[in-house]
Order: structure tokens, then C-alpha cells, then sequence
DNA sequence: CTGAAAGCGCTTACAG
DNA sequence: CTGAAAGCGCTTACAG
């Protein structure tokens, strides 16, 4: 039946008050350590637990992390989340999570319930329709710690842990221009977005290093679903002028391209090359294999939570904004590799 | 910069008591209509947020349910999620998603947590290598409602709520004999999650209704990863006796099949018709694609939800256990579909 | 219909 | 080094 072991409990049988224990549990300065030797074994034996709520009511603090995500579905999300936890979970933290399915609204909302929970730190990607930040300014005036991670938003002022995206998109492009393709197409998402837009800049300037000038019918926007990726397939097919490769901001819409382009009857990549963005568990069962760019999703979730747990344990004068880029990976398979060939 | 507004505030600034304030918050039958009125129109002026830590140290509940599955980044997991999420808050419910990435350890070390954490009910789908069901047993013995979903332990007296599995083996195993064929392997998880055994049952006894005795050779069992899955196969290749059709219980399993059956030159479904399980994203990514059940993930979760919020408006003696069994639904695909190139 | 008081289980400034 | 007391923000049995 598991009663509930109190500090009262403790100190009666100890004959000591629950300052003391409370203080001995805490491995305060001023407590002998005799009696932090007995208060401890006592609770190890009785099994004591101190309970969250009550701490969390006295002092003001949770211990509880938030972590808000377009979707957990998507994999690369999973994996932060899974590195968010891990780190965490290590620090005595636990992890709530809750997703905004792309919506703003939905996100306005969670931050609203969040607000009220009064959790110690916030770690957040963005959603995709989200433009106004307004719904994150309390936790930034409360001086609750909170970074962004992958979907940053480019204007305030925080913490910041990201894939290098403009590389990532320069080293895809010298990737396909290796390959010898030389029109490439990008298929991008809401410019609103900085993953998208630094994808797109990184596409535009490596072009330019290569002496292609990209026209303005070679770039999509908002071109990142499996569906969007299928219709701008369709269009550029429709179009009749057929680029030597697509880059494709995200794995969905490159199987899109994939999909579309194979009932078509074009060849992947002899014909067109495709490279996504992500590298989602499903690239490797389409054929061909996907390439595409790695963005080291756990690592992004450790590093998001360790900016916070070092915040957590600094004064709000201490603390400072970090922004961190890793480098990215290209994976490379099939879709893009027409060098093989002919080897 | 929000100032906390309490129930002490809002009874002094209405010249009453918290008590009444309080009372008036609840809609208690005993507070006036007026006194209700001025509570509520000032509460929403001065955007009074009850403070739930507060509430929870006080009456013990915490309007928390917990989900503890496998892996968030199963779509079927992601899905049921969405369908307990939207249940729960519609009733005034937070949830707290916690993943056992399948591990018998993980999820025990999980579940203690929670018991510290006194959530009000809990949802769990137990991850493949748990046998032992003991590290749930508090909570029945607290009293705390819980359902399981999808993975449900047999052996234990609690409310379930999964798919009809041995109905929906039954149906893709006499959907695959329409199509012509007789000789059918089955790709299995472990004994021990009752939706494998369950699968497998369907599977034995739509083959003897039909006059096929399925030898032992035609079953393996743990070969439900991408990995098991691709080994399973790989096996059969070699043995030379290859069947009509191989029913993988679960979609990653059914894509190790396709990828290899592809690889050694094997037509699908011509040569060996596959049928899957989840009906995961990914399954119309791949080349033919895959037909596979449909477990109806949202309606699972909310279900669930439902269940565990009637328990929690009842009291311990009136609640009883539910068992709800959905009706599948098979997703016919083209790597299932051999009738329509004879049509 | 409303109020005064106790208490949920902790922590911590104050005092010694 | 240890203790007595107040308080975090609520709810509710008891009293009127």
C-alpha cells in the first residue's frame, strides 16, 4: 500500500524536526555529518520519496522541461527529443512534451497551458506557419530559460541550436554539380523559416560559385510536403524543361519528387538526380536510395539541453545567449549518385 | 511582467474570503448566483489563473495523464497520442508522453518515475521485451486508473483497448488466398505481446479454414525490425522453397521483406505477394507499394482517453474494466494485389 | 449562503 | 549545528 513517507515522518523517528531533515537531504553546509549519515539511511530504508508538488509550491521550481515540436512523428524530431531527455534526465529533470502539428494557433496555445505550469525551461522548433513570436515573450520576461533548436526564429533575441543549413546546402549543390548536373532546382519551404531560406541561400551561392546563374523558375517555395513536393514535380514536368537535378529542402518532398518523377518514366538520377534534407528512416527503403543531409538530431537535442540546464544553474545576470551551428553530413546514396555509373 | 494574481486577491478586492472565492471558482451549488458572477467577472478581468501545483498539494489530484509507449516516432504511436491528447484537454487534461524505446528497463525506471510523480491516470503500451507486468501493480494498487493500448499484457485484469488482431490476420490471410496463393509465411514479433500471438492465431486458422496446414518453416518468429525482417528473408531466400506470400506483423518488418525480395531479382507480388501491419507512412514511399492493416491509431487513443477519464470521474468501487476491440481494416496495396494483372 | 481555520509536504529566514 | 515558525496557493470539514 506504499503510505506516504513524509519529512515528519523521518525526523520523529530520528528525534530531530524537519528543518533538519530537509536540510540534511538537501546536503546543507551546516548539518554534521553524522546526522546527514542517519537521515540518509533512514530514507533509503523507509524508502522516502520528497514529493515534487510540494517542493515545486514552496520554491517556485518544477524541474520539468518543456519541449514543444511541429510533430514527434517526424523522426528527426523523435531523435531531438530522445537527446533532450537523455541530458535531462541526468540532471534530475523530467521532459514534457507537446506538439503544435505545424499550427500556429495550436502552438499560441500550448505556450499559453505551459505558461500556467510554470515549468523551469523551454526548448522549441517552430512551426511552420509561425511568424509572430509574441506567444513566447512571457517566459523571455519571466526569465525562464529557453532555446530554440532547428526552427529558430531569426529575429529574437535567444539561444539558438542548429545545422549549419547554408552549408549544408553549398555542400549538396557541389555534391550534384560533381555529378556533373548544372540546372538544378530547389524545392524549399516558407521563406518566413530561417532553415529555409539559409538552404536557399546556401543552394543560390553555390551555384554562383560554379558560374550558374539560378533562374527564378528553378526555385518552389513551400514545396516541403509529400504533397507540395508531388505537385511541383508534376509543374516541372508539365513545364517540359526538365532540370538536371532537385534539391529538395526535406526528405517528404523528395520522395514526392521521387514518386512523381518515376510514374513518369524519368530516371533517378541519370536523368534527374534528387537530394532531400533530414535523413529519415524511410530514404533508405525508396529506390533509389535517398540521398540526403544528416542533421544530427540527437546531438541537437543534447546541446539544447545542456544551454538550458547551465542557465538553470546561473543567475539571469550570468546568463548569456548562445548560438551554436553544427556542420552537417551528407549522406550519399543512389538518388544522387550518377559518377557510378559511369565509373 | 504578470504579477501572480491568487484567490486572496480576488477576495479582497470583492470584500470576501478565499473560501468563498474559492467555492465560487468551482461552481459549488452553495455560492450564490451574484457572488458567482462577481467571482467570475473579475477572475477573467484580472486573468486570474488557478495555480494547479497549489491544487495538486492540496486535493492530490493533478489532472495529468500519463502515455508510456515504445518509440514516439511510430507513426502508429505519434497517431494514438494525437487521439489521447485531444481527448484529454477537451476534459481539462494535461498529458505527459514518456518512451521506453522498447526496453523492459527503460519503461520500469519510467514507471517509477511517474508513481513519484502522482499522475492522475496512465495509458501505456508496454515495450517488446516486457514479460513482467510488477512495476505497474502500484498504480492498480493505488487505485490510479490505467489503460492499455495496442500491446496490452494478457495476463493482467485491467481495461484494454487494441485492435482486433486475430480478425485482422484472419482477413489479410484470406485476402492473399483470393489472389491465389496458398503457400503463406508469417513473420512474427515475440510470443509474448499478445497482438503477435493474436496475429499468429488469425493467421493458423485462416490457413486451416481454407485446407492449408502451415508447416513450422513457414513461421518466424522475432523477425519484426527492418533488420529481423531483412535476415527472415534472406533465410527463406536461401532455402530455396520460396512461398506465395510472406504476412510480416508489422510494416518495417513487411519493407526488410520487399527491399530483399527486390535485391535477389524477386517479383512483387507475382512471385510472392507481401502483406504488412500499421499502415505506416512511409508504406506508399516504397516500390510496389505496401498493403498493410490499419489499426486506426487516433481512434485507439482516444478511446483510451475516454476510458481512463470516465474512471476518474467514478469512484474506485464503480469502475470497472473495459475491453474494446476495434475492427481492422486492410489497405489494399499493390504488392498484395496479383488479381488485377490477370483481369 | 459565507467565513475562519487547518492542512497538503516541503523550504528557509530568523534565532539561538 | 539545530529548531520553531511562517508560508507557497489552494480546498474543505466544521461552524454559523
Amino acid at each position: 500500500m506504499a503510505e506516504k513517507v513524509t519529512i515528519y515522518d523521518l525526523a520523529k523517528q530520528l528525534n530531530t524536526t524537519a528543518s533538519t531533515v530537509s536540510r540534511a537531504l538537501q546536503n546543507h553546509p551546516r548539518i554534521s555529518k553524522k546526522m546527514k549519515a542517519r537521515v540518509m539511511e533512514l530514507a533509503e530504508k523507509l524508502n522516502f520519496q520528497p514529493d515534487p508538488v510540494a517542493m515545486h509550491l514552496r520554491t517556485g521550481r518544477s524541474s520539468v522541461i518543456a519541449v514543444i515540436v511541429p510533430r514527434v512523428s517526424r523522426n528527426f524530431f523523435a531523435s531531438v527529443i530522445t537527446g533532450i531527455e537523455q541530458v535531462a534526465y541526468q540532471n534530475g529533470y523530467s521532459v514534457i512534451i507537446s506538439q503544435s502539428n505545424e499550427q500556429y494557433e495550436t502552438e499560441k496555445a500550448i505556450a499559453k497551458a505551459l505558461l500556467n505550469k510554470k515549468i523551469d525551461a523551454l526548448a522549441v522548433s517552430i512551426s511552420a506557419e509561425t511568424t509572430d513570436y509574441s506567444h513566447f515573450q512571457p517566459f523571455i520576461n519571466k526569465g525562464t530559460p529557453i532555446v530554440f533548436f532547428d526552427r529558430v526564429p531569426e529575429s529574437l533575441n535567444v539561444s539558438k541550436v542548429e545545422v549549419d543549413n547554408y552549408e549544408a546546402a553549398f555542400q549538396a549543390v557541389e555534391h550534384l554539380i560533381a555529378q556533373g548536373c548544372r540546372k538544378i532546382y530547389h524545392l524549399s519551404g516558407p521563406m518566413t523559416l530561417s532553415v529555409y531560406k539559409n538552404r536557399m541561400q546556401g543552394y543560390q551561392d553555390a551555384m554562383k560559385k560554379h558560374g550558374i546563374e539560378p533562374q527564378e523558375n528553378w526555385f518552389y517555395q513551400n514545396a516541403i510536403t509529400l504533397e507540395t513536393g508531388t505537385e511541383a514535380t508534376k509543374q516541372i514536368i508539365q513545364s517540359g524543361d526538365l532540370p538536371d537535378a532537385i534539391l529538395a529542402a526535406g526528405d517528404f518532398s523528395a520522395i514526392g519528387v521521387i514518386l512523381t518523377l518515376k510514374k513518369a518514366g524519368i530516371r533517378i538520377p541519370d536523368d534527374i538526380a534528387v537530394v532531400g534534407f533530414a535523413n529519415e528512416t524511410f530514404d533508405i527503403f525508396i529506390d533509389p536510395e535517398l540521398t540526403s543531409v544528416d542533421l544530427d538530431s540527437q546531438q541537437l537535442g543534447e546541446t539544447s539541453a545542456e544551454i538550458l540546464i547551465e542557465q538553470l544553474n546561473q543567475t539571469p545576470e550570468e546568463r548569456e545567449e548562445k548560438h551554436i551551428k553544427f556542420p552537417p553530413k551528407l549522406m550519399i546514396r543512389d538518388s544522387s549518385l550518377k559518377a557510378k555509373k559511369y565509373d
